[in-house]
DNA sequence: TTTAGGG
DNA sequence: CCCTAAA
């Protein structure tokens, strides 16, 4: 697989550079090769270290031409359909491009040429648009005063160092650090490999691959640090501790790992789609390692926080909204995990009730086949829904991710559907609730034949418990969810009536008058 | 799979 | 709504 690096694709569109190895030469300093210590401090290099950089500087000139090119390109890219990024920010750049040098050189070599060509031929002609630049260039400008307080603002500590040049590569690297870096089947989070599932690694690594496609461009050229970093991995990774190892060499290494499982995955995911949504896995996981790092005293959303449904409304809605409209940004957080957000960002305590309440919201939109009958109740709903709707619009033809993995997504029952479970229970009987189901709530509905019977439990609890004291003086009761009106409450108590008669007590019970009032009532109602 | 009932 | 036993 060492063909892959091999400079055959790469020469070849070389020639379309004009500025090749210049670049190199106006900026000597930043090819200064730093190493990355255990702990992930970085420690200048060795002359060894700088001498094996050097060369492989040289060497890999015309790489770097190239990499000017395919840059401006991604960078145009970024902007056009980046829409989560409004401002150009250092950090986003780099992460970007850093975590995906490897996978761009896999791209560029070992992508059919189809996908490649169609998406130079689609940009080639345009300008590219190098706002997103600044961010590199904010920080070459920084002070040595500046950097040092964009370090503190990285890593949380103060630094006395005044090397600037340590200060940039250093935040760089804090950044960077965060950010899933594939190689083979690990990454690195947090200065810690950690082996991951090959499908999740393809996928985020593909979805990195294919969106932020680019090359680091501190100092307008190649970033040695990004080098040192896939260096780093590589030799970790391949429990290689050999610091001289070339770095094409090890390149070889990581992109033989890379492809001689996923050759044929990448080459598809490559050629097929440029963002590609997370697995259900990648999301979950991700949240968890989040909520699981940084907060402790967020407790699992399972079961606790379930049982008191209106705790888990009043507390966890609320803050869903202020939280979600950071992480909705574009819908591209859940994608890539921001390096931005991963640093001292408050962790995203209730991730997955937000997909619950999108969930929650969007389904509610589901033209259900209702009946005439419109509530103000359902009015309301069709409201929120419709905020709802529009506030999510993107995620629309994007199922996202499903939500909880097991928890269906709490829909309220709307009169129509009550009514329907009502004239079904009167129908065929309490307990029906299979066939019920199949009648009144034929194929479309979400509710099985465990919620009808659920229902009509609670159904039974209300009519019961509200009617007498309904008719009386007017009940100041709040309404816990959705207030039944008395009629169908009536009825329900009717025909629960009706079922412990004939099932309990004697058969022909229907002869006695046990509901009188009720069926007056009802008479006058429905 | 469907019901029933507890949580 | 979830979970589970029982049918």
């Amino acid at each position: 697989m060492g063909a892959l690096v091999d400079e055959d694709g790469v020469g070849r569109r070389s020639t379309e550079n004009g500025e090749p190895d210049g670049i190199v030469a106006s900026n000597p300093v930043v090819y200064q090769l730093v190493r990355v210590d255990g702990d992930g401090r970085l420690i200048p290099a060795t002359d060894d270290e700088l001498i094996e950089v050097k060369h492989f500087v040289e060497e890999d000139g015309t790489r770097q031409s190239e990499n000017e090119v395919d840059t401006k390109k991604v960078m145009f890219k970024m902007d056009v359909d980046g829409p989560s990024f409004g401002q150009p920010n250092i950090s986003d750049t780099l992460a970007k491009n850093q975590s995906t040098e490897a996978c761009s050189e896999i791209r560029k070599n070992a992508v059919n040429e189809a996908a490649e060509g169609s998406f130079s031929k689609k940009f080639s002609s345009l300008k590219p648009d190098f706002s997103l630049l600044e961010g590199e260039i904010c920080l070459d400008n920084f002070s040595i005063r500046e950097l040092q307080e964009a370090f503190r603002a990285t890593f949380g500590r103060y630094t006395s160092v005044k090397d600037k040049l340590w200060l940039k590569r250093r935040i760089a690297m804090g950044l960077t650090n965060s950010c899933n870096i594939p190689s083979a089947n690990f990454i690195i989070k947090d200065n810690k490999i950690v082996l991951c599932n090959v499908q999740e690694e393809t996928t985020s690594r593909t979805q990195r691959n294919m969106s932020y496609p680019g090359y680091i461009m501190m100092n307008n050229s190649t970033d040695p640090l990004n080098e040192t970093l896939q260096r780093t991995l590589n030799d970790t990774s391949s429990g290689i501790v050999e610091q001289k190892a070339s770095f094409t060499k090890a390149l070889d290494k990581s992109l033989e790992k890379c492809n001689v499982e996923n050759l044929n995955t990448q080459m598809e995911q490559c050629g097929a789609k440029r963002i590609r949504r997370p697995t259900k896995r990648y999301i979950e996981e991700h949240t968890e390692v989040e909520v699981m790092a940084y907060s402790g005293r967020v407790a699992s959303l399972g079961k606790t926080a379930m049982h008191d449904q209106h705790c888990l409304k009043s507390k966890v809605r609320t803050p869903c909204l202020v939280d979600t409209s950071q992480d909705l940004l574009g819908g591209y957080d859940a994608r890539i995990p921001s390096v931005l957000r991963v640093r001292r960002r408050p962790p995203r305590k209730n991730f997955l009730t937000l997909v619950n309440f999108v969930h929650t919201e969007r389904e509610k939109m589901n033209p259900e086949v209702l009946n005439s009958e419109q509530s103000p109740h359902q009015k309301h709903e069709k409201f929120i829904s419709s905020v709802g709707a529009a506030f999510h619009e993107k995620s629309d033809t994007v199922h996202p991710v499903e939500a909880s993995v097991k928890r269906k997504h709490h829909r309220a029952w709307t009169l129509g559907e009550v009514l329907k479970l009502v004239e079904g229970v009167s129908r065929y009987g309490a307990g029906r609730w299979s066939q019920i189901r199949q009648v009144a709530f034929a194929s479309g509905s979400h509710r099985t034949s465990v919620d009808l019977k659920d229902k009509w439990r609670n159904l039974l609890k209300a009519s019961f418990a509200q009617v007498p004291t309904d008719k009386g003086i007017g009940n100041s009761r709040k309404p816990a969810s959705l207030p039944i009106p008395t009629p169908i409450l009536l009825r329900v108590r009717e025909l629960a009536d009706k079922r412990s008669d004939s099932e309990i007590e004697f058969g022909s019970s229907q002869f006695v008058g046990h509901g009188g009032i009720v069926q007056e009532k009802e008479t006058g109602f429905l």
